[in-house]
Order: structure tokens, then sequence, then C-alpha cells
DNA sequence: ATGGCCTGTGGGACAGGA
């Protein structure tokens, strides 16, 4: 069962490259993040014809994720990230694919730090870490999979230096991630690659990804019921480098 | 060494991304 999470940055003008890649890659779930679109406009029709049902949470302009299954429907358990009823952002869904409980998250990017973004972005980060907690416990096979918006070590950035004053690698961001792992969740990149560049994302400035200064910033939690079923983990690097691509590139785990 | 872009909205810049 191959698992991907793909930030596709306005899914309507990804949509041939979304197509495109679904096709050569064939994976039995993928989750897409920034779908910059409200729910009606969502191109099931296209999506269908890729041979994938579908769930989305969208929203105008900003954020949005979903959830593709090959073949079937993703059974949906929740919309929105439990604990501020306020929060209107579409950054969590989640749904049931062949026993395995999968979410695409789109965490806040948090910038300008300090301030309240980055406010928001921890205390989302704590709201997950709650409901993470709910879905260990379940015991279940748990694929928490998404764009986090967190550089985890200073090796997953091309420079320590530049990233130094961003959201992505303030203490804080780190030690809410490293709270995830520290509860039980695998990071499944560096479980099946302790070392190594493993880029998910390059900027379109600057020349980024022609000077691969990219980072990883793209990742899939596993509960232990997930994790004992690992058997591989990439990224998609050359989706990146195509024609009208998005500045991520899809990250995925095989389970067996 | 520095700076370089893209998408959506809406019909011109600007917000947001990271």
């Amino acid at each position: 069962m191959k698992i991907a999470t793909y930030n596709v940055n306005g899914i309507r003008s990804r949509l041939p490259r979304l197509l495109e890649w679904l096709d050569e890659t064939k994976p039995d779930v993928a989750c897409l993040q920034e779908l910059k679109c409200t729910d009606d406009i969502f191109p099931v029709g296209e999506i269908a014809g890729a041979g994938y049902g579908a769930v989305w949470h969208g929203q105008k302009g900003f954020n949005g994720v979903a959830i593709l299954a090959r073949g079937c429907n993703p059974e949906e358990t929740a919309r929105g990230l439990p604990g501020d009823p306020d929060d209107a952002h579409s950054r969590y869904l989640e749904a049931v694919v062949d026993g395995v409980t999968i979410a695409s998250i789109y965490l806040p990017i948090g910038n300008p730090q300090p301030g309240p973004k980055f406010d928001y972005k921890i205390a989302w980060m704590e709201r997950l870490r709650h409901h993470a907690a709910d879905l260990y416990a379940g015991e279940r096979p748990v694929v928490l999979a998404g764009d986090y918006n967190v550089i985890p070590q200073d090796e997953d950035t091309f420079s320590v230096r530049a990233m130094a004053g961003d959201a992505l690698t303030q203490p804080e961001s780190r030690a809410a991630f490293r709270t995830l792992l520290a509860a039980g969740w695998t990071d499944a990149i560096r479980a099946r690659h302790p070392a190594g560049r493993f880029y998910t994302f390059w900027d379109y400035q600057a020349g980024a990804w022609a000077r691969d200064a990219g980072f990883r910033i793209d990742h899939l939690l596993l509960s232990p019921a997930a994790a004992d079923r690992l058997v591989d983990a990439g990224v998609d690097k050359a989706t990146r480098g195509k024609e009208k691509a998005s500045d991520h590139a899809p990250t995925w785990i095989v389970l067996r």
C-alpha cells in the first residue's frame, strides 16, 4: 500500500501535473494540501477519471486539503482539527482507506515570528498533539501525512543560517514536532533513511531548485501498527523539476 | 554576495506562501 503526500500549490493550476503524477506513480492514497479552491470547484470529475475516489475540504484562495484513494472512496472520519471551534482554516482531513487511518495535514507556516501567526502555528501543533494521542490510543495503523512546515533537524535544510529566523526552524516548532516522535510516532523517511538529503521543498525564488537549496518539511508520521508495516519511503524529486511544478515534491511510503 | 517566483483574486496590485 503506497501512501503519498503532495502539497500541490493550487489544484486547478496543478491538475495536469497531478494527473500525470497519479498515472506514473499510482499511489493507493494521495494526501493533497494547498488546494486553494472552494469545495464546489474541486476537480472531482477529472480525479474520478484518473481512477480515484476523493474527500476534500476546500477554502477560498488558501489552504485546503484532500485525500484520494485509488479504486475506492475514502471513509471520512474527521474534517478540521479538533480543539478550536473558531478555527476556520481548512488544514486537516482524515479518512480510513483499507483499514488504515490517514490524515492530510497542512500545518500553518507561522511567519513572521514572533507574532500571532507563529502563536497560531504552535497552538495548532498542540491541538495536533492531543488529537494524535487519541488516534495513537486506538492502537490501529495511522498515518499522519502532510506539509508540517517544520524542518526537524539542521541536516534537513540546505542552510541553517538562511533559515535561522524562519518559523520552520524555531526551537518551539522543532520541539512540538519532536514531542510527536517522543510520543511514539515514527518519521517514516528517517526510519528508512537515517542520513542524507531528503528535501521535499524548493522555493521558486533565488534559483533554489537549480542550487538544490531545499528543505524537508513534508512528513509521514506512523503509529506503531503502521510503522511495523513500513517497507519503503522516498521523495518523487523529479516531479519538482517539471514545467509548471509545485514548489513541493510528493513524499511517500509503502506499507506491506 | 545578492537577488532572482508563483497562485488566487479580480480585473490592479496585493496577500500568502516558506
